[in-house]
DNA sequence: GCCGTTTTCGGCCCGACTGTTTTCAGTCG
């Protein structure tokens, strides 16, 4: 496998392997070329055949030879190397919950343990009690964290996070005192997983916040300082939780929004005129600029607000400094809901319901997907002549499937592509009109790889078909790496929530598609869409 | 290992928090 993803994959474990050799900042290096050959909407072979391996973010001389080494052999000399020095289940102890580079490589080369398995044997045959530094608190802590890393996962789809998220903020504003509040980290970012949740609020009264935050139902506290707050959910999901100065409200949501490679370009920015951002104010010398807001922030450094969304290091401070940022898609720039599936249960006062909630969203026009022919010709008849929203009546089946025969033709085609590979060749499957392709991963529980969805992405510029977007970026719908590759392909997506209802706000699809850099012009069902 | 409209060498974010250590090291974000 020579693709993007894998490529990347062996820089993350060098970078790891680095890390349990106390390498200082070379780990970090390999990373940020990780990220950029991920974000890449390009195959590193042609990038590398055109011979423009050094301009990718991060990659020099050292590891664009690596990267030609993996493309030719599939395999890199110097992580073979590294992989024979250090056991892999070094590694494994390093991930461990307060366990970093230091104490895995001292239970490793003092101890001679090598797995998070192994330690937990050494800590029950008491060889741990002695050594210096480990207390019986952190040895219990240590303990702990070893039963849990077993059980617990790390990152969880955008859409499960969400809802997690929404429950808190209500509760918190409901509960206390809390003046202003936002979720920054990469769920702000709207990344297609989330690992943790960060919530930045300003009180007068932070103590009750705190106090409110601990008591949250099924919460573990796992950390609690005056200005910041950890918890653990009961299903295992850490939420951070800080408390702010107004003043610092701006700075504080630049900061912890990230991405990391952002913020490290916008502080270069900032230093390039002699300023300084850290997590509470831009600071020129001793003075303390406007930092109550984003806009302050990015102001400061000559550039216009950046939307969240793109804030990646993948060329949105340049576009921001030559006044070029794309106008991302809008939730309002929606006029259809294209994929909403109908239970055979709905009736007429059901149907009619959701009519409204759709019209009461601001769409224009709402497809229905009935389960079966039975219910297709019900709604067929029902949709007959309604408008604001019209109702159109569509299909869905899996790629490949032969659509059966309609006393009326659908009005649209979701083809689902249910975990398989695109067809190798783009025109292998003449295309009903008005047919995209969504449903990527095998299963909702089982995300499609980003090779996968790369492929997808590929035969649909050559093909010529919309693929779709939903809720669940990398799930059912597209990521947004494949997404962006798309649409620089000239090719379109269809954007679909998924519901007319009280969801719709969450715009998580739409979150997806503004993280692509998708302007309203490559959405099927916006506004400004040329047409089928 | 990467990077450079102040540097091709010398930087690379740094503050909060915890446990243990009596002044700090490690982890985390």
């Amino acid at each position: 496998m020579k693709s993007n993803a894998a490529a990347a994959a062996a820089f993350h474990e060098i970078a790891d392997l680095l890390d349990v050799l106390g390498e200082k900042f070379k780990p970090e290096a390999y990373r940020r070329a990780a990220r950029s050959i991920e974000s890449l909407t390009e195959d590193l072979g042609a990038v590398a055949a055109r011979d423009q391996l050094r301009e990718i973010p991060g990659v020099g001389q050292a590891i664009e030879e690596k990267i030609r080494e993996f493309l030719r052999d599939g395999t890199i000399p110097y992580l073979e190397k590294l992989r024979a020095e250090i056991p892999a289940g070094v590694v494994a102890m390093m991930r461990v919950e307060g366990l970093g580079p230091k104490t895995a490589r001292k239970f490793w080369t003092d101890l001679g343990v090598e797995s998070p398995n192994a330690l937990l044997e050494a800590i029950d045959a008491g060889r741990l009690a002695g050594v210096k530094g480990f207390g019986p608190v952190k040895i219990a802590k240590i303990r702990t964290a070893l039963g849990a890393a077993a059980s617990s996962q790390s990152r969880r789809p955008l859409l499960q996070a969400a809802l997690v998220a929404e429950q808190i903020v209500a509760t918190l504003k409901e509960r206390s005192p809390v003046t202003q509040i936002e979720i920054a980290g990469s769920f702000r970012r709207r990344r297609e997983t989330v690992g943790d949740l960060d919530i930045l609020v300003t009180s007068s009264e932070p103590e009750k916040v705190l106090d409110a935050f601990a008591a949250l139902e099924g919460a573990t506290i796992v950390l609690r300082g005056p200005t910041k707050e950890t918890i653990r959910t009961r299903d295992g999901l850490q939420v951070d939780l800080r408390v702010l100065a107004p003043e610092s409200f701006g700075a504080a949501l630049q900061y912890f929004t990230g991405s990391k490679d952002h913020n490290v370009a916008t502080r270069s920015l900032a230093r390039d005129r002699g300023l300084k951002i850290n997590e509470y104010f831009v600071v020129r010398g001793e003075e303390r600029l406007p930092s109550s807001t984003e806009a302050e922030i990015y102001r400061s450094i000559g550039l216009p607000w950046i939307p969240p969304e793109i804030r990646e290091a993948r060329g949105e401070i340049e576009a921001a400094r030559a006044g070029t940022l794309p106008v991302l898609l809008e939730p309002g720039d929606l006029v259809a809901e294209l994929h909403l599936h109908v239970r055979p249960s709905d009736g007429a006062a059901e149907l009619a319901a959701l009519a409204r909630s759709a019209g009461d969203a601001g769409l224009r026009t709402l497809g229905l997907i009935p389960g079966s022919h039975e219910e297709f010709d019900r709604l067929v008849a029902w949709a007959h002549g309604r408008s604001s929203p019209s109702i159109r009546v569509g299909w869905e089946r899996p790629y490949g499937a032969e659509l059966p025969k309609f006393s009326t033709a659908p009005a649209f085609h979701v083809l689902s592509a249910n975990g398989l590979e695109p067809p190798a060749q783009a025109d292998s499957e003449p295309l009903d009109p008005g047919s995209w392709v969504g449903h990527f991963g095998s299963d909702p529980d089982t995300p499609a790889g980003p090779e996968r969805l790369a492929a997808w992405s590929r035969w649909a510029v050559a093909a010529k078909c919309p693929l779709e977007l939903t809720p669940s970026p990398g799930y059912d719908g597209l990521d947004a790496v494949s997404a962006r590759r798309l649409v620089e392909g000239g090719g379109a997506v269809v954007v679909s929530e998924l519901g007319v209802g009280p969801e719709r706000p969450r715009a998580l699809a739409v979150g997806t598609a503004r993280r692509a850099w998708i302007t309203r012009s490559s959405v099927l069902n916006a506004a400004a869409w040329p047409g089928p």
